[in-house]
DNA sequence: TTTTCTACCTAACGATAGGTAGAACACTTG
DNA sequence: CAAGTGTTCTACCTATCGTTAGGTAGAAAA
């Protein structure tokens, strides 16, 4: 599953093999088979692991903070999490924001319940900054999300620093463009 | 092109084959060879066409606006020409958005003189946001573009009105999530 | 009227995809 | 040591992929 995740994350869903997967895991294409009933299957592991990842490195992030600490700071510490997850901690989320676009309906669906969890958390920390409405809720919850997840493109953790990149995007999300100019 | 771009959209780019695309065109499957000369090209030709699209909607709209027009209006300004290409104009910048990352890197690169192009005109208007500083505008550009073509994977035109989104996405990434509660 | 071009066609190619059947190996347990 | 069980193997299947070869009807050009 490691390196299903890793390659899937590359190159996408689609142009992976199952028999690039078995040669890098020095097996054979049908040993897969006794692992995993199909490439749905396996597909399916690594996108539920990926969401299940990085929800428990946010949950924890969180409960590691604490009680009274107010709700933007909460929210600036979820952010972090959320980028350290992406960028650093397993290859499973981030093959998941890869991934989840380029799969056939049903697939998706198979990780829908999931990810509806971890909007769930969002939803809670995002409901302080809109009093709770809950029609800018359902709009900023996946905006942030998706603006967090898109650094996936364009930002290579091999050439920049992870925390400053937390650091700068939490100011933007948090105070707006508009507010101080540079640093 | 059109059926393409709308096929490379919905499902991606390696689960869209030539067959596909010629029958909905109506044709038989190398008939597509008169007109490209390989799937490559075709894949190119829709890639560069997203992003003309979206780059001449963009500078249309800041075109038509009053010339004293100060930058965070320019800049919303162009953040609805921007969500507009993306969602209702037309398949090819969506196309683009949708399947750049699923490229072999060959094609990638086929595409980034545009992109760089593009990335330009929010270059310049993000640089006021962060007194020119560049290594902040080397974040928010690919940010605030990252965070809007994320829209794609959670809006859906048909049952959400654009311009209230833009107005929305507008004003958090303008002023913050930290200001204004609801409405 | 002869030639060339445009826009398609049918037939088929080699490569590769996900997947199956069943034999062979490896390790624990009686 | 023999049996059983868990794991990987060889060999092969069918479907589909992008692509090529060679040809054809009709419009345009000479």
């Amino acid at each position: 599953m490691d390196i299903a995740a890793r390659q899937f994350r590359a190159r996408g869903y689609a142009a992976v093999s199952l028999r690039d997967i078995a040669t890098e895991a020095g097996m054979r294409t049908p040993s897969l088979y006794y692992h995993f009933p199909s490439k749905d299957d396996l597909v399916i592991a690594v996108m539920n692991r990926g969401i299940t990842v990085v929800r428990k490195a946010v949950t924890a992030a969180l409960a590691a903070l604490p009680p009274e600490t107010e709700a933007f700071a909460r929210l600036g510490t979820a952010m972090r999490a959320h980028l350290r997850a992406l960028h650093g901690l397993s290859d499973y989320t981030s093959a998941n924001v890869r991934i989840f676009g380029q799969l056939p309906e049903a697939l998706r669906r198979a990780n829908l319940p999931e990810r509806r969890a971890y909007q769930a958390i969002w939803a809670d920390l995002l409901s302080p900054t809109c009093a709770g409405n809950p029609e800018v809720l359902a709009v900023r919850v996946p905006f942030v999300i998706g603006a967090l997840n898109a650094t996936l493109e364009w930002f290579d953790p091999a050439r920049g620093d992870l925390d400053a990149l937390a650091d700068q995007l939490g100011r933007v999300l948090l105070t707006g463009l508009k507010e101080q100019g540079g640093q």
